[in-house]
DNA sequence: AGATTAATCGTAATCATTATCATTTAAAGA
DNA sequence: TCTTTAAATGATAATGATTACGATTAATCT
């Protein structure tokens, strides 16, 4: 997933390209790892003072559905980052400092589900915390 | 983990006894689930009408940090649950419905940690989300 | 350009959580 | 048992993230 990409994406759903998502998505694509929902709204107030928190909370949540963003929480925030459609289905290593992600291809559900027969999956988590290479002392 | 281990714990780390503490344990003891902090919260003023937020949570974190409890964020909310451990390291099925829970002894960390050189793990979560037996139509 | 409708703004409200500090109480020793 | 003392609690306020909403603005269509 790229800007151009995210942006013909919402196009062909028949949503207004405004200057304020344009800038949302702007800087997920220059980022390869999770934000808080506040950090966007402190970035995109650089550039347009004036906007609302619900802007910016309306559109994450917009871009989240539309599965142009993905989400998580951490540390009781709500973090974003592009998604990554590049790969299948896939996990994550988070970095604790700078927040930036690494792809893990392995996903463990197909080893468990013997284990939960009678019970019915919607979804799963699966992340990794710690530090990055360039993160540790 | 049960309520006198618990207890037992907690005089042998030298905090004191106290009503409030014991009440919030013995919720617990009774429910093999995750609990969000502030349906404690509400449950405990039945028995303390005057009990202040503060103690509640407090007390959650407190019995987190000494392992009596563990914590996981659901929803952008902390939730507690007891302990396990009469086996080892493992994760759990969480059912959305009622909260319930079910261990999973399945742990994908060594599968994963040799696409992760270089990289300093601390900690991971794997949650699996959906519908345990009771609450499926 | 005008109409339509989504999107935004401005602001307030909500909700969970954290903080502060005076007071109370449990537990250890005299 | 009485005293001490440090931990724990209560009452309340503050914070921080998120959500809500009516009025206004602006993007798209004809």
């Amino acid at each position: 997933m790229n800007l151009d990409t995210a942006i013909n994406k919402m196009k062909s759903k028949g949503y207004k390209h405004t200057k304020q998502r344009e800038r949302i998505l702007e800087i997920f694509s220059r980022q390869d790892q999770y934000i808080a929902a506040k950090t966007i709204l402190k970035e995109i107030q650089k550039d347009f003072p004036g906007v609302s928190f619900d802007t910016v909370y309306r559109n994450l949540y917009l871009l989240a559905d539309e599965e142009i963003l993905e989400s998580t929480d951490l540390d009781g925030e709500k973090h974003f980052r592009f998604h990554c459609d590049t790969h299948g289905h896939h996990h994550h290593f988070i970095c604790t400092d700078c927040g930036k992600t690494k792809a893990v291809e392995f996903c463990p559900m197909e080893k468990i589900e013997s284990s939960l027969s009678g019970y019915a999956i919607d979804n799963h988590k699966f992340e990794i915390y710690g530090k990055c290479p360039q993160c540790q002392t």
